[in-house]
DNA sequence: GAATTATTGTACGTCAACGTTTAATAAATC
DNA sequence: GATTTATTAAACGTTGACGTACAATAATTC
């Protein structure tokens, strides 16, 4: 069997490194892909040897994996402190897509995304547990606000989830494939806001209920 | 220079070969990368030697490029023969959507597509080639559509380019990513004419002009 | 201080893939 | 038939990167 973290003996790996090795790849990983990025390049980044990248990574899949799922975990953090504060319909549903969209449509988001695209064929496991920690969490969120929508009366909503896709689809538009193309920079926030209120305006005008017109 | 194709002597090269070393490429690129690609294996897929692929593609680059614009111009071509046909304004949507979401989630292109998005940072002009020669123009034809509506005072449409944003959006929802990641295979004809025509119907309730309500 | 493990730099073995060379054969023009 | 070019199979040179080995030094526990 493998002997594990209760080191007792000897010097103990430094942690430090650890996260300079992670930080390292993650860049490398994110603008190169991984095929096309070297070790000796993420110890060089970290300012460290490449034994040491070993020693603490066994390998270069090891690696990988190792910043799929810290990054995912860090998505999965940003996702739960989503706190849909208690206000408007309205101004949740704006809310909740500013941070959404700011997001998904950041460069660091964007790269990841490529990244994972290029790598889901050889990795669904990966693939699926970005899902998961991402996008079907703001999925679940985006429900949990329309349902509410739905009890006040405000809106009509036959189908849940397709109404939180709906507005999600709303939000991205073009805009995810344009980012993932290179066709376009970070957004402003003035930009994204723009951008979610139209999407919450045409989801209003198409789901509130006759009632409240 | 380069003497080039008006080869009044010697052996012609064999626009067959040529054709199943684009196939063969196509399909290796699409579904390893271009990094995990080998030339070898391109060769041995398309029942060529080695050499000849180096003689009618002088290397990896221009092999890729060959296969890039290959595939645009497909696209762009499909897309020409979107003529629309003259339906009222629902069925125009639904025949477009239909057409364009059955091609863009298709195995195909999505494959294109996370190839593209994978070598976007290292060849942007590519990924421009394909923005224009397919969404660009869906968009473009979106806009006719929208506007014969407007046109005709079924539709109040404050901003053109933007409704047809949001049209493509609701039609994506979440369906390219999904595929993109690998969650989803081929839809069925029935699922994307649901998804379809489910976008465009929320798309006519945020869109109808109050008169015509 | 002794034992143990981590880290480093350098060097190395290995392998895979790009792209070329060579010799032989095939297909075209004149 | 002579010439020229394409194609093939096999071998080759080269490069780049993975992962390991080694010797020296640093950090930690006992």
């Amino acid at each position: 069997m493998i002997q594990d973290s209760p080191h007792s003996l000897g010097r103990p790996k430094d942690a430090v490194k650890r996260e300079l090795i992670l930080s390292a790849a993650e860049n490398a990983f994110f603008t190169r892909g991984f095929s096309d990025t070297t070790i000796e390049r993420i110890a060089a980044d970290a300012g460290v040897s490449k034994v040491t990248v070993y020693g603490h990574f066994g390998d270069k899949e090891t690696l990988f994996e190792a910043v799929v799922t810290r990054e995912a975990a860090q998505i999965e953090a940003a996702v739960d402190q989503l706190v849909t504060a208690q206000s408007s319909l309205e101004q949740s549903l704006i809310n909740l897509g500013e941070i959404f969209i700011g997001f998904v449509l950041s460069p660091r988001v964007i790269n990841f995304d490529r990244l994972l695209v290029a790598e889901a064929v050889k990795n669904p496991a990966l693939a699926k547990r970005f899902m998961a920690a991402g996008p079907h969490q703001i999925a679940r969120l985006l429900e949990t606000i329309i349902a509410k929508g739905v009890e006040s009366g405000e809106l009509t909503v036959p189908d849940l989830p397709k109404a939180a896709e709906d507005i999600a689809g709303l939000w991205f538009g073009m805009a995810k494939l344009e980012a993932q193309m290179g066709l376009i920079e970070q957004l402003t926030p003035a930009a994204i806001s723009t951008r979610v209120r139209h999407g919450v305006a045409v989801f209003l005008r198409a789901y509130k209920s006759a009632a409240s017109r």
